[in-house]
RNA sequence: GGCUCGGUGGCAGAGUGGUCAUGCAGCGGACUGCAACUCCGUGUACGCCGGUUCGAUUCCGACCCGAGCCUCCA
């Protein structure tokens, strides 16, 4: 089946196709490590993990590089106000960041490259770059010179005049063009640095990345992948260095995640109106917050909200208790994909809405299906949950888990519910139903079947 | 100002030139001791105005409204 994708160069659905026969490179724009991720920026985790998935359902070897930046001067500036050094900043929040995305289910990279770990091949691109006449050193700064660049914006789709009519700020006075971003700057004594021809500095941001995709991925990769915010100037820049450095082919397929919103409008760290994930993993467990960030497609803005968690924690108890039915019957774990309308729609540009549709029409069947149909239908529904790194845990522990510490306890309950099925059994209804009330209020839902009664716990 | 991208039923959210998204919520029914679960049924939704067409939510144009980028940002 042949795999389709966005491109943001071209602006339409293209057919993937790697530049290597069976192996794909991918890389995706990772944390800058001064703080806690919030749930925006575990938008793109996700939706890369799970397009890493589907890729390695196609290609025998595909290579998913995510960097880390561990120098910048957001970290120095936090280095400074928390009055520590810039590596216990930045060695916590990776840990921290690697934690949370674990969370979330998703997998970790083929690759986790450090800015700090690469400026020998940082230093090496702007060596090149002044070589062949596309940068320029002023005032300690090397500088990447745009007009050097014939289709500079290519990407963003917009000339180099256009964007100068509404700049907002401020020329510094050591650039020749407007446009003109930093390579490398210098460092102040008690700021961290490297020795570099063009004395003791540090690399601009969007230099990392061209040179850890070159140092780890090569020349030209299949595909990079980032939030939409990153398309201008950071991917742009990107193209620049690479392309004037090297030639050829950078990247061939840019793949761009919407945003979330809050109340209509982009949640951001400037904005302040974020959610971080740890935050948000004291109230609904990852897989909660991994499901809401599947319900829309990556490339719609997907209004984040707490009604959105808790209809994605009834979906998935849904899908759990469905699964649940069905918890004795061994799988066979053969499903062919091909045949898949939920794989179908993740070949069509990661469409995981429909996605998640089919996993419902599964569900359905399995309720309506003859005992000797529901293996295949389980595996089934097990391969769609499994590419979309959902539906992997126990289901009878998914929906008996309890959310909070002071919630009743399972030997309670069962105890409770053995109370209640002597109760119905010498007829004594009243009873009966005062005990499920009394669980109802503690949170626990009964569901008598003919040979015995399930309970689950809802989060309200 | 320039460049992108949107406006779908109560909500979330796909998609399409002509019978269907899907989920949640609602309503009616079956099942049940009663419920829950499950099942069956149930909604003249596609911003506004024109145009193309036998037929448009879907294509084209204008308009209104909203968002993003142009500055760190997923």
């Amino acid at each position: 089946m042949r795999l389709k994708l966005y491109n943001t160069m071209s602006a339409s659905k293209e057919t993937f196709e790697p530049l290597v026969v069976d192996r794909v490179t991918m890389y995706v724009c990772g944390p800058t490590v001064y703080n806690l991720a919030h749930i925006g920026n575990a938008r793109p985790v996700v939706v890369f993990d799970t397009f890493f998935r589907l890729l390695q359902t196609h290609y025998k070897t595909v290579i998913y590089a995510r960097n880390i930046t561990d120098i910048d001067d957001k970290i120095i500036n936090a280095a400074r106000e928390g009055q520590r050094s810039i590596e216990s900043i930045t060695d916590e929040y990776t840990l921290k960041y690697r934690e949370d995305m674990a969370q979330l289910n998703a997998l970790p990279p083929t690759l986790e490259p450090h800015a700090t770990h690469n400026i020998d091949a940082m230093i090496a691109l702007t060596r090149t770059l002044l070589e062949k006449g596309h940068a320029y050193e002023s005032q300690g700064h090397v500088l990447f010179a745009v007009e050097s660049m014939a289709d500079y914006g290519k990407l963003s789709k917009r000339v180099l005049e256009d964007m100068l009519a509404g700049a907002r700020v401020e020329v510094a006075d050591y650039k020749r063009h407007p446009g003109d971003f930093v390579l490398w700057k210098p460092s102040a004594a008690e700021d961290p640095g490297w020795d570099s021809p063009w004395g003791r500095g540090r690399p601009g941001w969007h230099l990392e990345c061209s040179a850890m995709i070159r140092a780890h991925l090569g020349d030209t990769i299949d595909i990079h992948g980032g939030g939409r915010d990153l398309i201008f100037p950071h991917h742009e820049n990107e193209i620049a260095q690479s392309r004037c450095a090297h030639g050829g082919d950078y990247v061939r397929y840019w793949m761009h995640n919407a945003h979330l919103d809050i109340d209509g409008e982009k949640m951001s760290k400037s904005m302040g109106n974020f959610r971080t994930v740890r935050d948000l993993l004291q109230s609904y467990r990852g897989e909660v917050l991994r499901f809401a960030l599947l319900s829309a497609h990556y490339r719609t803005p997907l209004n984040f909200s707490a009604e959105l968690l808790e209809q994605s924690q009834a979906t998935l108890d849904s899908l759990y208790s469905t699964l649940r039915e069905v918890q004795e019957i061994e799988v066979d774990r053969q499903v062919c994909l091909a045949d898949e309308p939920f794989y179908q729609a993740l070949n069509d540009d990661l469409n995981t809405p429909i996605a998640i549709a089919e996993i419902h029409a599964l569900a359905k069947q399995l309720h309506k299906s003859r005992p000797d149909e529901k293996a295949a239908l389980k595996a089934r529904m097990l391969a769609a949950g499994n590419l979309l790194g959902i539906l992997e845990q126990d289901p009878a522990q998914w929906l008996q888990d309890a959310a909070s510490a002071d919630a009743i306890a399972v030997a309670d309950i069962e105890a409770l519910i053995q109370e209640r099925q002597a109760a119905k059994l010498a007829k004594n209804y009243s009873r009966a139903d005062e005990v499920r009330a009394a669980l109802l209020a503690r949170g626990v839902v009964l569901e008598d079947s003919r040979t015995c009664t399930k309970w689950k716990r809802k989060s309200d």
